[in-house]
RNA sequence: GCGGCGUUAGCUCAGUGGAUUAGAGCAUUUGUCUUCGGAACAAAGGGUCGGGGGUUCGAAUCCCUCACGCCGCACCA
């Protein structure tokens, strides 16, 4: 437990006795007030008033004054319906810089999920596509959700699940065959060619009616693993997905697992059969459904009326195949939110074959365009490699021109670390609920809420650190300033903010409280001069508060997905 | 039609288990700096929290209703 943590606890025994055993008091009933000069934590006694039939503002006022001071709690206050606890400075700070100092990068990590076992469903692009800004929301997320549950505590499975087989397969692999042939193609463009040529051939579609016959043929071959299509999808599929692992490693995502659609396709229709015997599943104008009326989900189609997979089809067979090679107690799905009614569908499906695991479905919105949604079919799409061209460009431009006497691997280097930082800090700054519009003139600002901001921070940091021999030591009594006890308090709040981010999934708070943070720091550097040569023992305290905040930044950096630099 | 989500400053977004004059970033205007990194800091202007009604001492937050937008509702994924 972190000293913020064990702060709290101490009011709660407190309270405990001043009221007696009427009423549980909780943790998570305490309230930050308003104004730090009205206290640390705040008690609202509403709930408890109700009870007894009494006035808050009364019972606030008895708590407040049978309440008397502990370890880390020097004055309890009522104000109004509320009692505040005031902490003792000198107490807290001493053991928050302690607990940092002790912890280090695993500072803020916590037990709450503790002996179980979650996975993680994300990153699910589809092969023979290009990957784009949409799917980087996801991956992103996903990952960072993977990330915030292990520093929970919780044993973690991220698992990708790639689209590689299906219609847009076929029609990919039909407009090869008619539009590209024998024709030479680089390394680097083929996935790229990939995406025209599904473009193409959508458009060449609308246009001619017959070529949908021939789309389906392929399909059917492909299916029956015909030699000469499957030698074709095998080859352009790895494609793909070599593309899709060097995405993955810039992105700082990391699934331990990779699943394939091609390899439940089986498993799912004769699930599908069995389902079929045990009465679950019916037959309905020749397609085979489950029947959700009941739960008022309707029909849930599971099997198409020729017998071929859906969805649906592969992700009951994928949902046991998870299970049986991780058994997890808990599963996520990282999945956009125009699937929220299958989710439920399938959930309800699953539940009545037996299905014991806790299943989530963590939704978020789409990224769109200012123009509108983007559509891979009709090609209007900003890609991973676009955004990350662009970027890597610009930042390259504007590193060099802070460090001429830089290499050009190191300025390299540099550009691509503050690229990917301000493109995961993007995707996750925001309400997974809510659209994204995508601007690129607007992703190539570095200023303010933005991952840059935040490196510029610890780099900062490093900068200072390196130009002095004076070694960080905090010493009671030295850190008084307004600003030098804000980052104390938000180094404080940091466990809490991880915690309750492990229950909720909001990663965007904590996005939220690195730039609150890093902004803190900012203006703590304007008004004081950190390093006093002659004053080595104010300059120590200094340090170890600075380098306190480095840690912790870094350690909410690390949860984002975004690496941190020492010069930028 | 039914259901889900959304509507807060010019733009992009926080805040929604009811606590003071509703916050941030960008943009605009004006400043700061011979000193630890200007991807910085300070300040100003800018808001009927979509409309209406209700509950409450008190509502952006809870309830009802209307409007607008996006999404979903059987053989796509």
């Amino acid at each position: 437990m972190y000293t913020k943590q064990k702060a709290i606890q101490e009011a709660i025994t407190s309270l405990k006795k001043a009221i007696g055993k009427k009423f549980l008091v909780t943790v998570d009933m305490f309230d930050a007030p308003p104004d730090r000069k009205m206290g640390d934590i705040a008690f609202p006694c509403f709930e408890l008033a109700k009870g007894e039939g009494r006035n808050p503002v009364e019972i606030a006022t008895e708590l407040a004054a049978s309440i008397g001071p502990t370890t880390f709690i020097e004055k309890i206050i009522a104000v109004g319906p509320y009692v505040n606890f005031h902490f003792n400075d000198e107490a807290v700070f001493s053991a928050v810089l302690e607990d940092v100092k002790r912890a280090g990068t695993k500072y803020g990590f916590g037990e709450s999920g503790k002996d179980r076992k979650v996975l993680v469903e994300y990153a699910q692009p589809n092969t023979h596509k290009e990957f784009h800004v949409g799917h980087i929301r996801n991956a992103v997320l996903g990952q960072a959700v993977l990330n915030i549950l292990k520093v929970n505590g919780y044993e973690t499975v991220g698992a990708a699940y790639i689209g590689d087989i299906g219609a847009h397969v076929a029609k990919a692999l039909w407009g090869f065959q008619k539009f590209q042939g024998d024709a030479e193609l680089v390394k680097e463009d083929r996935t790229k060619r990939l995406q025209e040529i599904y473009t193409e051939a959508t458009t060449y579609v609308a246009e001619h009616e017959e070529a949908k016959a021939e789309i389906d043929a392929v399909q059917r071959d492909l299916e029956a693993r015909e030699d000469e299509i499957t030698k074709l999808w095998k080859e352009t599929r790895q494609w793909s997905i070599q593309e899709f692992e060097r995405i993955f490693e810039l992105l700082h995502v990391s699934p331990d697992v990779w699943y394939y659609e091609s390899e439940v396709e089986e498993g799912g229709k004769e699930l599908v059969k069995k389902m079929l015997t045990d009465g679950i599943a019916k037959k309905s104008e020749g397609a085979t459904i489950v029947d959700l009326e009941a739960e008022n989900l309707g029909a849930f189609l599971i099997l198409k009326t020729d017998g071929s997979s859906l969805y649906a089809t592969k992700d009951l067979a994928l949902a046991y195949k998870k299970d049986k090679q991780f058994s997890p107690d808990r599963q996520i799905f990282v999945v956009d939110n125009r699937q929220s009614l299958y989710f439920k569908q399938l959930f309800a499906t699953l539940k009545l074959m037996g299905f014991q695991e806790k299943l989530v479905h963590l939704a978020y919105d789409m990224v769109n365009l200012p123009e509108g949604a983007m559509s891979s079919r009709a090609g209007n799409i900003v890609t991973f490699n676009d955004l990350h061209q662009t970027m890597v460009g610009a930042i390259k431009r504007e590193t060099a021109e802070r460090h001429p006497d830089w290499s050009e691997k190191q300025l390299n280097k540099v550009a691509e670390t503050v690229a990917i930082s301000a493109i995961n800090f993007m995707m996750l700054r925001q309400d997974p609920n809510t659209i994204i519009t995508f601007d690129m003139a607007e992703a190539l600002s570095f200023d303010g809420f933005t991952g840059p901001y935040i490196l510029y921070t610890i780099a900062r940091i490093e900068s200072i650190k390196a130009k002095t021999k004076i070694k960080p030591k905090y010493t009671k009594g030295l850190l008084t300033s307004e600003k030098e006890e804000a980052l104390i308090r938000t180094i404080a709040d940091y466990p809490l903010v991880i915690q309750k981010a492990g229950q909720t999934f909001n990663i965007a708070s904590i996005a939220q409280w690195a730039f609150d943070t890093a902004k803190m720091f900012a203006e703590y550097y304007h008004e004081v001069r950190i390093v006093e040569e002659e004053d080595k023992v104010g300059t120590s305290a200094r340090l170890a508060l600075i380098d306190a905040v480095r840690q912790t930044l870094d350690n909410a950096c690390e949860i984002l997905g975004m690496e941190t630099l020492k010069e930028m």
